[in-house]
DNA sequence: TTAGCGGGCGCG
DNA sequence: AAAGCGCGCCCGCTAA
């Protein structure tokens, strides 16, 4: 009758009363591994409690009333046990907020099944249909659609009273469903052979199983460390620029409907196309890429608008708007639905979503908080550290080019990191021949200007050259490892087309291990179908043999980037662990609370911060030292709030 | 009323 | 003919 590959056993149900819940638990004392899954209240972390919960082990499948939690407790305490969740997270959170604390393994299906298929969903349902062709009725289908006026508590109760049969064997589903994928991951990530990006490869790494076990499991661990610290958010600083933010922007509201003569809502692109290339007749700079329809429109994007700026005003007015609405609906005004009782904010840090092994950030994204010389209203200056503590910020200095050095091991940029040279200003010194000292000395005066400790004319058309220089290298490294076309390169550099293919051609000259990495790394990938990184993480890229070029092309892109994006993600990864091995939180009170991609953020006493602000960098620089041609380097800086830190 | 998509844009 | 990569979030728009 089943059409899935997949027996499901009877399931059992327990709760305080079962006269048999003292044998379950010495059961699950006496099993290592155990599938482990939770209904909840809802989906908050640091708020939402369970109110079933499932187990699965060998051929037993059972859900729990909450109830039957205190039982467990000395189980749940017991070191050498592994606990096999979809999302271990998520659970763990819900867990701990009843004061359940999981001490032995997280083993998470999610994070297994993004190591072997990056392209594919990873959630629990997704794997079991693609695994075993079995599906079950999702939470929605089961329970009801969770909406404002109903809670996913309530369709829980609601489902204890109408058909608790069916509460039961969903729940166990979970479990179950999380056990068989765990079995058949295992096996799969075991035969999974894989290499490190370089050949003297850290050696410890020999098949995706030794990717998963030996990095996946411990991070899991970190990262909910992470989230469950937490960040404080200086409330009275959001609260005060609250008022003053939504009044400019009534105000360019304003402006933009005086100046359209109509209520126009500049958040409308489509409204803006019509008055820009309707009634304005400008000519557009560029087309979209027309999605699902394929309509292709011209682009209101900021290019276009900085291009009108000087002389449309209303172009500048949109401009402005969009920079002033966008802070204000993400940090200012939906900041505050994201604050616990404390004043903290917790991110989810998702291990399994970024394909090239990153982390993302959600909930709020704290990846993409405007840096501060960008940001009127200084946002970053509301991320602070509780009385008598302190924040220490320490981010790796251009991480990416030191691992394409290493990847590529082209000479004159391995000279400049090796010298202990300024990268960007090594790289234009190499490559257009200006001296580094004059370099350095030109960005030297130039700072001096900007703070308006020399007068304007203190920059000789020479220095000029030189800064020119090093911004043109910066960008061109960026540029050409991944693909960027001459084109964009001269809108990028503001140089005509001609002229950046010259530039080009300069850069190739001077540094041809760059171009013959990419070349390798597009060869590897065409031969194996995959892109690898240092620690033997692959990313699928089936569309390198397409037959479609554009596909081709962009996977040819991906391939160039991949080992550099995802080594630079291992490199962090390897840092946070081993400064959690170190014990800082336990032995120093010092806490690490935030990932964005090259830089961590701790909290810590205040009296300790110059040692622990030494320790950490020391320990970020150290992963694969040994295996890198260039050494690591980072900056660390400490502060009341993350803008003082920086 | 809601879901999904695309455009646009912030970060590294 | 045209070509950086990786994310998440806001908004408007459209379909159901």
């Amino acid at each position: 009758m089943a059409e899935w590959n997949i027996s499901t056993p009877t399931t059992e149900y327990y709760d305080h009363t079962s006269p048999d819940l003292h044998k379950i638990v010495a059961e699950v004392a006496d099993t290592p591994e155990v599938a482990i899954d939770t209904e909840t209240t809802g989906l908050t972390v640091w708020r939402d409690v369970p109110l079933y919960w499932s187990l699965a082990w060998g051929t037993r499948r059972m859900t729990l009333n909450v109830s039957a939690l205190p039982y467990f407790e000395e189980v749940f305490r017991m070191p050498n046990k592994r606990w096999i969740f979809a999302n271990a997270k998520y659970d763990t959170h819900i867990l701990a907020n009843v004061g359940v604390h999981i001490a032995g393994e997280l083993a998470d299906i999610q994070v297994q099944h993004a190591l072997l298929y990056d392209d594919r969903s990873h959630s629990l349902k997704d794997i079991n249909e693609e695994l075993f062709g079995w599906r079950w009725a999702d939470f929605q289908d089961t329970f009801g659609r969770i909406t404002k006026k109903q809670s996913a508590e309530d369709r829980i109760r609601r489902a204890e009273n109408e058909n608790f049969p069916l509460l039961v064997e969903y729940a166990a589903n979970d479990a179950w469903g999380t056990l068989q994928c765990y079995i058949e991951l295992s096996k799969q990530l075991q035969n999974a052979p894989t290499h490190s990006l370089f050949r003297n490869s850290p050696p410890y790494i020999e098949t995706l199983w030794d990717l998963y076990q030996k990095v996946e499991v411990p991070y899991t661990k970190v990262l909910w460390k992470n989230e469950r610290n937490g960040v404080l958010i200086d409330e009275e600083y959001i609260a005060k620029i609250e008022p003053i933010a939504r009044q400019e922007i009534q105000a360019l509201e304003k402006a933009i409907n005086r100046e359209a003569g109509r209520v126009l809502n500049p958040n409308s692109t489509k409204q803006l196309q019509d008055y820009f290339f309707g009634k304005l007749q400008l000519q557009p700079l560029k087309m979209t890429k027309g999605g699902k329809s394929g309509v292709r429109n011209p682009s209101v994007d900021k290019g276009f608008l900085e291009h009108y700026a000087a002389t449309v005003p209303m172009a500048n007015h949109v401009l402005q708007h969009r920079s002033l609405t966008k802070l204000y609906g993400t940090y200012i005004s939906g900041i505050k639905e994201l604050m616990d009782p404390h004043g903290r904010i917790h991110t989810r840090y998702n291990q399994d979503v970024a394909r090239t092994g990153r982390l993302s950030s959600a909930d709020p994204n704290l990846q993409n908080i405007p840096k501060a010389e960008k940001d009127k209203w200084k946002l970053r200056g509301a991320f602070i550290a509780p009385k008598d503590r302190e924040l220490i910020v320490a981010d790796y200095e251009q991480l990416e080019m030191r691992l394409l050095a290493c990847a590529s091991l082209e000479p004159g940029m391995c000279e400049v990191i090796h010298k202990g040279w300024d990268i960007h200003m090594g790289n234009a010194s190499m490559i257009f021949g200006y001296p580094y000292e004059e370099i350095k000395e030109a960005k030297r005066i130039e700072k001096e200007v900007k703070k308006g400790n020399l007068p304007e004319n203190a920059l000789t058309a020479r220095m000029h050259e030189c800064l020119i220089a090093r911004d043109t290298v910066k960008t061109l490294g960026f540029a050409l490892i991944y693909g960027m076309g001459p084109d964009k390169l001269a809108r990028a550099l503001k140089i005509t087309r001609a002229e950046a293919e010259a530039k080009i051609v300069l850069f190739n000259d001077k540094y041809p291990a760059i171009e013959q990495y990419a070349q390798d790394a597009v060869r590897e990938t065409m031969e194996t179908g995959y892109a690898f990184t240092v620690l033997g993480r692959r990313r699928n890229l089936p569309q390198i043999a397409s037959h479609r070029k554009d596909e081709r092309m962009q996977a040819e892109r991906q391939a160039r980037n991949t080992p550099i994006q995802g080594s630079a993600a291992d490199v962090v990864k390897m840092a946070q662990l081993v400064l959690d091995q170190l014990g800082l939180d336990v032995r120093y009170d010092c806490h690490s609370q935030m990932q964005v991609h090259d830089e961590l953020m701790h909290e810590c006493p205040k009296e300790g911060t110059e040692f622990l602000k030494a320790e950490i960098k020391m320990f970020m620089e150290c992963p694969f030292s040994e295996h890198l041609a260039v050494p690591l380097a980072v900056d660390a800086g400490s502060g009341h709030s993350w803008l003082e830190a920086k």
